[in-house]
DNA sequence: CAGTGGTCTAGACCACGTA
DNA sequence: ACGTGGTCTAGACCACTGT
């Protein structure tokens, strides 16, 4: 009855699992299941429609519908600590390492930190910062958009206010001004996109966004940077490595 | 011309993000957008389920559709390492701190590794493994799914494989056998769910969920622990601090 | 029982990609 | 030029919620 779409679905599914159907590999499309299954053209729409908002295929008007290829990349946010202890780590989901996003688009200009940024920074609300935009690309397609704020009154003379910031990057500069970021806090969420997001990073309908929040303190616990960043979650695996030097206690981990 | 779904959903988002419409407000239904539009229902249909696509909205059959509402768990993956030198953090997106999920249906048995978690832990495929399924829930909604693995020749006389751990869990165990967890590694992505999935987590339409596998060792850098879990993405926010002692240079943070 | 969202049909027009 | 997905209409039936 009224489970026909749902059903289409499910058997194109299975035929994905399955291996019938690989990735790049194109689904029958809405005329063929129109046939097979004896249903009006929009409720093929709709089965199709399905499996793109499961992120399971992709629709490309006017050439077909086709299974999803998940090629992600690894971001492992403690790049910069010591990686003799971690070599030779296994990992679970299989990914191009060597695919480095490209910045490109960047921006740099001064205003009035948001309400919460300021906030994070223990800044005063509309208290001048250093906003660095960027965009992130592999493969001509950007993968990941990130917005930085620093205080102005801390960085305003340095290279970190320039588009280029010059060897070893933002936090060699933020050193030499004695403010070095040795810590982080990172909060994420996934969620899906808005139609603006969608755009901005041209993500397939149905395919969530992560969004990090990252703030830099230097070893007095100064906050120096925010940094937000928002990822297109079909193009990345987040790692994270976690040393529990002191662990003495024991609760449960995963709650 | 045929844009008119997406501009009603414009319309209405807009008036989400201006406040006009807060988090558990009804939504205006179908029957009165098809007046207010002069379209056919299904347009309007269409344009309640952009909505809920992007998570802004939930539908409850029968009675209609509402502003979604966001109230986070905050799951802090440091947990058990030194707090005190990250007191009076602030944090970007509010959470509810005290609302630790239960776990419930806790099911403990033995059986053969499957071939990615073998391969985590360093064993042959196919080896005997504890496995340690458990859900996690809020006010009676569950938020996650995990799903621990533990070598069975390590593991087996313990209480490790029983239901109850006892004090100090899973980890006070291994301390006892020699093989207390010190270092992790999380790797995580965010993806739509499969339908079983959907629910399992009883989620709504349109709501990603974040995959996370996480590798414990020993001091050793001996892999004792494989855990999958499945959070509702609309649940959670994640937290991660990264301690960058030996911080010495410098790429670019963001990558 | 009236109102709601969920789905289906049968036919139509459009913009786009591919050949 | 043809086939593809994308969308709209007008009317229908269903299962569910709430009064």
């Amino acid at each position: 009855m009224p489970e026909t779409s749902r059903q289409i679905a499910d058997d194109i599914r299975a035929r994905i699992y399955s291996g019938e159907l690989a990735p790049g590999d194109r689904l029958p499309g809405e005329p063929t299941l129109v046939k097979q299954y004896g249903v009006a053209k929009m409720t093929a729409n709709q089965a199709l429609k399905l499996l793109v908002g499961e992120g399971l295929a992709v629709a490309r008007p006017g050439s077909g519908t086709y299974v999803r290829e998940f090629r992600p990349i690894r971001r492992v946010a403690n790049d910069r600590l010591d990686k003799s202890r971690w070599s030779g780590g296994k990992s679970i989901w299989s990914a191009d390492v060597e695919q480095r996003p490209l910045v490109t688009d960047v921006e740099v200009y001064e205003a009035e930190a948001p309400r919460q940024v300021a906030r994070l920074l223990g800044l005063d609300a509309g208290a001048p910062v250093i906003v660095r935009r960027r965009r992130f690309v592999v493969e001509e397609r950007p993968v990941q958009l990130a917005t930085s704020f620093l205080p102005a009154d801390l960085v305003r003379s340095s290279a970190v206010a320039q588009r280029d910031t010059g060897p070893g990057g933002t936090y060699a500069r933020l050193a030499e001004l004695g403010a070095e970021p040795v810590d982080f806090v990172e909060e994420l969420r996934a969620r899906m996109p808005s139609d603006d997001e969608r755009q901005d990073l041209r993500l397939a309908t149905g395919v969530p966004v992560v969004e990090i929040c990252r703030t830099a303190f230097t070893a007095g616990r100064r906050p120096v940077e925010v940094t937000q960043m928002l990822l297109d979650a079909g193009s990345y695996v987040l790692e994270y490595r976690l040393s529990g030097s002191g662990a003495t206690s024991a609760e449960m981990p995963a709650s």
